[in-house]
DNA sequence: AGATCGTGTTCGTCAATCGTGAACGATCCC
DNA sequence: GGGATCGTTCACGATTGACGAACACGATCT
């Protein structure tokens, strides 16, 4: 099953294990856990009495569940991240203004994360994408922020991270991605047109701030509203003078 | 140095003493931790190892910093609260509405953690709180919830993390938090009085669902601006009129 | 009412492994 | 170019993480 690698702690992978069917089942028994994860019940108990006393995990009656404490940890990186305080304002303008998703994301190790987003309809809960991860390569922004890199990196994550299909319109070559790059970087700014989801198309433009890419913001919308030329004709505009400001913004704390 | 429990996980609990560590120092190298913790090198090399497996670490350079791994953690957590997805659009009215600084807290074994928080002047960061923990005794908010509970469940809360001062004002006395908190059950808010931060004045209400609280809503900012009397006279009725409008919505779901 | 199943929890036991310290390569700086 | 760092690797030994049986408790049947 398991290549026991040499150089990790066993029992923190184990205790990530609990962790990640906690967050699998939203919550479970020691019993449960022990057999999802063929581990005898009382290794469970000792991981979770762990980490509850690290406050990651709650016990309420039989159940246990994820604590604040991680939510604790996931708020102070992301306060690390300097373009989050920054972006954060013009992320609200832009939602206000357009009345669609405005999201923030960023790069780490080939895999983008969104770090904040706002607006859309109330029927679409923005929150429920924040903290998720995504591939580059079927993201506006994703694309956007790989256009930044160099052929070679980007060959790279594709290597590891692979071009999973999502639609019919996903970019699933290594080739036409580094052509759509090239367009990409010419222009300024990329497009998502249905090539995550069905029906959204979004635009997303690269932040650099000295030489090094902090993230992209995109906008994303309902397809028959963020036509492909309206996206060149009026969110582009926006979108890049929204991110100028910010990359000014950057340099200028 | 410790007292190693038999009932925990040795190994899981070093891990999160160098996650403290990074996060203390917001980024470290190997040795800096070793020695910070009595380890050798390798030891913590093992540990980061299997932290940057789970994402939860990420390496550049010689430096190792906090990964979004764990960003994406807490946001499960956060996003398992109802009362936060319902609260969320309160919060931004009220902070629109009022200027002021507005927040929600939820209580998890006998402490707060800021929730969400919305408004306030750009000079204050309303992020830099977010994904913090308080004690309740001193945040009007923390009270609110208190005010919900038993003397008996109050007196364990107490005993357990006690009423540490932070200012001339704040309650060090567990009768006298208990005399408080029924007057704040009286009339269904609580104040706070300059009692965690000299210039800060707040007001919080309960937030109940179906006889369990589910965390407060509170409303802060500058002394001045938020007298005793206005908090009484304006910000009450605007605050418990927005917790209803809540409590409704959290059971028409 | 009694018994059976289901929890989570505790406890001793033993082999697996976590931590060690020394050696290794790479950088950087003097 | 040598003398510091740094992070990384490896083999070994003592610690301990995982096991399984026994425990206490509650619910749900019979």
């Amino acid at each position: 099953m398991d290549e026991t690698d040499p150089q990790t702690v066993g029992a923190v992978e184990t205790t990530f294990a609990v962790i990640g069917v906690l967050q699998d089942r939203g919550g479970a028994g020691v019993t449960e856990i022990a057999n999802e994860l063929d581990l005898s019940k009382s290794a469970v108990h000792k991981h979770l009495a762990t980490l509850v006393d690290q406050r990651c995990v709650v016990q309420r009656g039989d159940e246990y569940r994820l604590g604040l404490g991680l939510f604790q940890y996931g708020s102070f990186v992301r306060n690390g991240y300097d373009v989050f305080h920054k972006a954060k304002p013009r992320v609200r303008e832009l939602a206000e203004e357009t009345g669609e998703m405005v999201w923030l994301i960023v790069e780490e190790n080939g895999m983008a994360m969104y770090l904040f987003g706002d607006g859309g309809s109330l029927d679409i809960n923005v929150d429920s994408l924040v903290g998720t991860w995504t591939h580059l390569h079927l993201n506006s922004g994703g694309k956007a922020i790989l256009s930044q890199f160099s052929e070679e990196r980007v060959r790279e994550i594709v290597d590891e991270h692979g071009l999973p299909r999502r639609t019919a319109r996903t970019i699933t070559d290594v080739d036409e991605l580094l052509a759509e790059l090239e367009r990409t970087r010419d222009r300024g700014y990329a497009l998502n047109l249905e090539e995550d989801l069905t029906g959204i198309h979004a635009i997303g433009a690269p932040i650099v701030h000295r030489e090094e890419v902090q993230g992209a913001l995109s906008i994303a919308g309902a397809a028959n509203r963020l036509t492909e030329e309206r996206c060149h004709d009026e969110y582009a505009d926006r979108l890049l003078t929204a991110v100028n400001d910010l990359e000014l913004n950057l340099t200028y704390r």
